[in-house]
DNA sequence: TCTGGGGTCCTAGGACCC
DNA sequence: TCTGGGGTCCTAGGACCC
């Protein structure tokens, strides 16, 4: 069923042969690979402030060290732990590099997440032989020009393939035939599929469904009365059908909204001390914004109080816009509506409703100078830095928007990978 | 010293118009 | 004057993924 040795699998009889590729522990192994003092070692890759373990290297995960666990609780598992802030643009730059190389053996790659990618070789056989030779090579691709591991899967759908990758760790090679779907989804969790999370598992308990199997088996009626239009696609995904195509970036739809949130060093309370956070997170959405050359019409404020409860708003404006002093001000017209007597934990701001613009100016003089002048403050910050430039309190602020990191964090320019 | 950050999609209710 | 229904836009919240 599963294989873990190289087995001939007459794929070219498969109707669509998919892989996805997970690279291993992805943010500690490049450090590691960076820092050879690391290699071996226990490490936790964390952000700044308040932290959690963004990613464990195995030696720590030995220790129990888990994603998610903050810093003390990290430590707690592991005392000898050591702790590595995250370079963004490092793994960034890697991720570019492994895309790159997996597009030497098809232009259909899906950036799945900055770790993770599908890549549908079905056209691609009768050129390299098999999926496992394209698998191989591109692992000892990887590991030879950036000493990574990865694992990977093979299955006629994303789907399967995601499971098949998951089920080898670290460096696996996993082959999900279509002839052995059934056997390997019988007794499997249902948990276990990209799209199943806790709610929906709790819920499917509820009607007696645990395992994929029955899944699959079940009613497609019974079903759509709880999930409403949900519920065919779970008893399809219980049989292991997917026709979900593998999108390559130029085919990926558009960005549909830009948000920054910090959870902040300490509890703050009061929209004075608030301000500047707002203001600095609406800086960074416009920015970003300006960048993708998108407008929002409506802007949304997300505050987490101390006791995590959180509540968010949201604002639509007669005109959109990408203009940070414009986002400020919306921004904190909806603070103004919450209470602020309670400590905060966490400030949001998001635009969302984009217009996508092609590059041209405003038509009236007051909008057309509005965009100079941020367009030259966008130069200025791409050349010296993020917020060496802006027009406020920001640089009062001790976080500099730490951008806590996460594998899943896409990075400039993958969403856009050149096609040349 | 519990609990990060950036997204997408879905639901459900209300306003408003035809 | 009263009634129903569909479409669109908006808002709040939550599930889920990495």
């Amino acid at each position: 069923m599963v294989s873990r040795e190289p087995v001939r699998v007459a794929m070219r009889d498969w109707p669509r042969v998919i892989m996805h590729c997970d690279m291993n522990a992805f943010f500690a192994s490049v450090e590691q690979q960076s820092n050879p003092e690391l290699r071996g070692q226990p490490i936790a890759v964390i952000g700044t402030g308040r932290t959690v373990v963004t990613t464990a290297s195995y030696e720590a995960r030995a220790f129990g060290v888990k994603t998610g666990m903050n810093t003390w609780q990290a430590r707690q598992a592991c005392p000898q732990l050591i702790f590595v802030v995250g370079d963004n643009r490092k793994y960034a730059d890697t991720s570019t590099k492994i895309i790159a190389m997996m597009r030497d053996y098809t232009p259909q790659v899906e950036v799945f997440s900055i770790d993770e990618a599908f890549l549908d070789v079905t056209g691609s056989l009768k050129l390299f032989g098999s999926a496992e030779t394209i698998a191989y090579r591109l692992k000892a691709q990887i590991l030879h020009e950036l000493g990574l591991t990865c694992s990977i899967g093979i299955a006629p759908n994303k789907l399967l393939a995601k499971l098949a990758s998951d089920m080898q760790k670290p460096d696996g090679l996993t082959i999900i035939a279509p002839e052995r779907v059934a056997e390997v989804l019988e007794n499997l969790p249902v948990k276990e599929l990209c799209g199943i999370g806790k709610q929906v598992e709790k819920q499917l308990a509820d009607l007696n469904i645990f395992t994929c199997g029955q899944l699959g088996r079940a009613s497609v009626d019974r079903l759509k009365r709880r999930f409403g239009i949900n519920g065919e696609r779970l008893v399809l995904m219980g049989q292991g059908i997917d026709d979900s195509p593998v999108i390559p970036p130029e085919d990926e739809e558009e960005v549909k909204s830009v948000g920054h949130s910090m959870t902040l060093a300490q509890d703050v309370t009061g929209r004075d001390a608030l301000a500047k956070y707002v203001l600095q997170l609406s800086e960074m959405v416009g920015r970003r914004a300006r960048r993708y050359q998108v407008t929002g019409k409506t802007v949304h404020l997300t505050i987490r109080y101390g006791d995590f409860t959180t509540v968010g708003k949201q604002q639509t404006r007669t005109s959109p816009t990408n203009n940070s002093e414009e986002i400020y001000r919306d921004a904190m017209a909806i603070l103004g509506t919450f209470d602020l007597t309670r400590p905060v934990r966490l400030v949001g701001v998001r635009i969302t409703n984009l217009t996508h613009h092609a590059d041209q100016l405003p038509l009236f003089e007051k909008e057309r100078k509005k965009a100079l002048l941020a367009a030259a403050m966008d130069e200025a910050n791409d050349r010296f830095g993020e917020f060496a430039v802006t027009f406020g309190s920001v640089l009062e602020t001790e976080e500099k928007g730490s951008h806590v990191i996460s594998p899943a964090w896409r990075p400039d320019g993958i969403r856009r990978v050149d096609v040349k």
